[in-house]
RNA sequence: GUGGGUAUGGUUCAGUCGGUUAGAACGCCAGAUUGUGGAUCUGGAAGUCGUGGGUUCGAGUCCCACUACCCACCCCA
């Protein structure tokens, strides 16, 4: 091979995609119903947008972007998540100038993360999600998370935690922030060597530190939680409220930090235990002060971002017991089997005629003879074959043979269309 | 970036103590009364054994380096 496909990408082969486009009906059923419209931004956008919106402190903006310059010296980023570019797209059309609230989706929109690739972790993957503008009561917040709850719920996927916490807001988060900052700096030589850089960094990060030594020492750290502003806390107990009235079932996470700097108030995550760990499904939460941070007027927004090869390995995982997404496959109806070349313009023509009556049509394309043509007529399973040879070209007629039952019969050609095609409408009633 | 594992036809794998023309299964192609599928049988195509070096009379096999992929850490979807 000349060359292989690119580390940490993924070729989507056709086994999967009948499975993906299932998924994506069932997705945009679930957003129509909640009033959700699709948005599909570029791939690219400037590079400022990210450093911006997601953060100069983020792992994303400091070691994970594509980013280069483009002939025209812009320097471009190809997207590492697609809130930013939705709420550019929002305010650039003037959809805040609109009856708000606004609710937006992208399906299978593109990210690129350099990365170290692992399972279900790739540098190119693909994301659902759903931003909603103009909405700052909790309600809104509950109905994101109930939106993501309730697709996994459709798609048959158990086992799932949803973990919720509320990181404050520009009133409360700095206070905070200098609390947590002492309290770190006072045990700054207990950590490990990458909380000393998050120290400073950005102090909020080094609570989902995964080190044991790192966990022990952040027992008694303070907690966002206990330093919610009256307005934050009245929220997060709002979130509680709504969640409980959707019997929604969540855990109070204290470590939910979230890589990108833009959140405030509700952060959550949806997330499952695989064989090695646990793997975040869907995750996202409010980011009241975006719109403004990139030049719009102040509108809050809450969303999420949906990994879709992650959700198709839980797919995958529970595929023995569950074939809740499972695709018939598109096999032809009839498959014509010219007998000599000289043959194919009439059987060419018999395949137009099927297909514009909406049967699934295929002809021999090859120099097979008759016995070859039925074995691939076989291995795609198709309904009928028509058999065309002198015989029956003279006669004016084609030969079909149903391919369950064995039996054959012969037709003209003026009415084999729409005789095969009332004969496989009959055939799919009685199903 | 760090650690571990793997690398042999299209796919999954075998290959002994280093020994001659590297095998199997599945898949693919063709044939088995000349115009009929599934089953069976027969035959065929397809591999520079990841790359480069080294040891040796001789390397798929032993040694070294590199690369790629997988898994994990970190972080995330």
């Amino acid at each position: 091979m000349l060359t292989r496909i690119p580390k940490g990408t993924k070729d989507v082969l056709p086994s999967e995609t009948a499975k993906l486009q299932a998924l994506e009906s069932v997705i945009r059923e679930k957003t129509r119903l909640a009033g959700y419209q699709e948005i599909r931004t570029p791939v690219f956008e400037h590079t400022e947008l990210f450093t911006r919106s997601v953060g100069e402190s983020s792992d994303v903006v400091r070691k994970e972007m594509y980013t280069f310059l483009d002939k025209g010296d812009r320097s471009i980023t190809l997207k590492p998540e697609s809130t930013a570019g939705v709420v550019r797209a929002f305010l650039e059309a003037g959809m805040h100038n609109q009856a708000l609230p606004i609710k937006l989706y992208y399906l299978y929109s593109p990210h690129f993360r350099y990365e170290a690739p692992q399972a279900g972790r790739y540098r190119e993957h693909h994301q659902f999600g759903i931003e909603c503008f103009g909405a700052t009561q909790a309600s809104a917040d509950a109905e994101v998370i109930l939106l993501a709850m309730d697709l996994f719920q459709t798609l048959n996927i158990k086992n799932l935690r949803l973990r919720i916490n509320s990181i404050g807001c520009p009133v409360c988060r700095p206070a905070y922030k200098e609390k947590l900052l002492s309290y770190l700096r006072a045990r700054r030589d207990l950590l490990c060597d990458d909380c000393k850089d998050r120290i400073e960094i950005n102090p909020l990060r080094v609570l989902d530190c995964k080190v044991q030594s790192c966990q022990a020492q952040l027992k008694d750290a303070p907690r966002m939680l206990d330093h919610l502003c009256d307005e934050c806390a009245q929220h997060f107990a709002s979130l509680q409220a709504f969640l409980d009235a959707a019997e929604l079932p969540y855990i109070i996470d204290t470590g939910i930090v979230r890589g990108l700097d833009y959140y405030t108030k509700t952060v959550f995550e949806i997330t499952t235990d695989t064989a090695t760990g646990t793997l975040t499904a869907c995750g996202g939460g409010r980011y009241d002060g975006l719109v403004e941070e990139l030049g719009g007027p102040s509108i809050p927004a809450v969303g999420f971002g949906m990994g879709m090869e992650r959700v198709l390995m839980l797919l995958d995982a529970q595929a023995e017991e569950d074939r809740t997404l499972d695709v018939p496959a598109s096999t032809p109806d009839i498959y014509i089997a010219p007998l000599d070349p000289s043959l194919a313009p009439i059987a060419f023509r018999l395949l137009n005629q099927f297909r514009s009556l909406g049967l699934k049509t295929d002809m021999n394309h090859t120099t097979r003879g008759l016995r070859a043509q039925f074995k691939y007529a076989d291995k795609l399973q198709a309904s009928y074959v028509a058999i065309l040879g002198e015989d029956e070209a003279q006669k004016g007629v084609i030969k079909l043979r149903d391919m369950q039952s064995g039996d054959e019969w012969e037709a003209s050609l003026t009415e084999a269309p729409q005789m095969m095609a009332d004969r496989i409408a009959q055939k799919a009633e009685r199903k």
